[in-house]
DNA sequence: ATTGGAATGTCAACAAGGCTGACTTAAAGT
DNA sequence: ACTTTAAGTCAGCCTTGTTGACATTCCAAT
């Protein structure tokens, strides 16, 4: 492993000489950049007598209408009793919907009602917005490089439930 | 690779065409990628009596040794009660030193003890073998490429904080 | 020297949202 | 018939965030 800062590992043949002080300044990105990620939506939240757990569950359960109680927690990785409690307020007011499976009268599909969509729309066009401004400041170079590190970075387990690969990836 | 799927000419402009898709990905990419990111330290520091705020106290004590109490709160963005909860632990385990000020003897410098070291350095590591791993699966110009976006996506203010601003950007 | 304000620390109470464990109900699978 | 699975519920615990109130210490200005 002769190869300077330069070296290019895009094949997998040559390493990247990595210091610690470099990997520092990634994990400390992650750190402010994820933090300000999720300012925008908390903003919105709070006083709604929500969280964070309500807008993931929201967010999962519009991406994939239909989709069961078990599915998603798999995909948000918590405990049903945690889940179950977000998921008992978004039903009593009335922004999800819960219906008995027709195939498997067990489970129950989760659907967002409209008031459900609209709260959802408001929260992750918040998120876009600020995506969105850093995507166009940073390039479309970057935003390929971007990705390409998060994915690198989940657990494979989890990038099963990661839309982004069943798509716009060749 | 000025024009590529991802660019596209606006009105004259060379504006990025988004997606909401496209942006909705990066948030799940986001969502997923961090989970993974703080997953090796949490197990560090689960039943050791200490959570993930600790380890960003012991973090950024490292990074900015002799720092005062105030200056941690605003780059951890927490209330003092919050931060004094979780540096009292510390402090008391005898992982933190907190000395008071020379020229000001109301200010506490926090260093972190050798035991303290030790922890940082074990759970740095461990956040740093799967940034290295991404970084080497994703390749130098991923890795800059993440590093831009990531700088574009966070708060001004928090931009003044982040080490990687101040080296390595030229 | 006294006073005002800043920095720190501490106590108490509360809420969100994780967790475990135990248990029920209903439906499916065998 | 029995077991397993999906979902829900109750109770209790932990971490980590929040407010509000208050004490202490010290610097700096009056």
């Amino acid at each position: 492993m002769a190869d300077g800062p330069g070296s290019q590992g895009h094949g997998g043949e040559l390493l990247l000489y990595l210091t610690d002080e470099q990997l520092r300044q990634g994990i400390e990105a992650m750190f402010f950049a994820y933090r300000a990620f999720t300012a925008d939506p908390d903003r919105i939240l709070q006083g709604l007598h929500y969280g964070r757990a309500h807008h993931r569950a929201i967010h999962f359960i519009n991406i994939a209408p239909g989709t069961t109680v078990n599915n998603l927690l798999s995909i948000l990785g918590v405990t049903k009793q945690s889940l179950n409690r977000v998921l008992r307020t978004l039903i009593e007011d009335g922004l999800v919907e819960s219906k008995v499976g027709r195939a498997d009268k067990r489970e129950r599909h989760l659907h967002l009602t409209e008031a459900g969509a609209a709260l959802e729309h408001q929260l992750s066009e918040a998120q876009r917005a600020r995506m969105r401004a850093a995507y166009r400041q940073a390039g479309p170079e970057a935003v390929a490089g971007f990705r390409r590190v998060l994915e690198a970075m989940m657990d494979p387990e989890m990038r099963r439930h990661y839309s982004g690969l069943r798509e716009a990836r060749g």
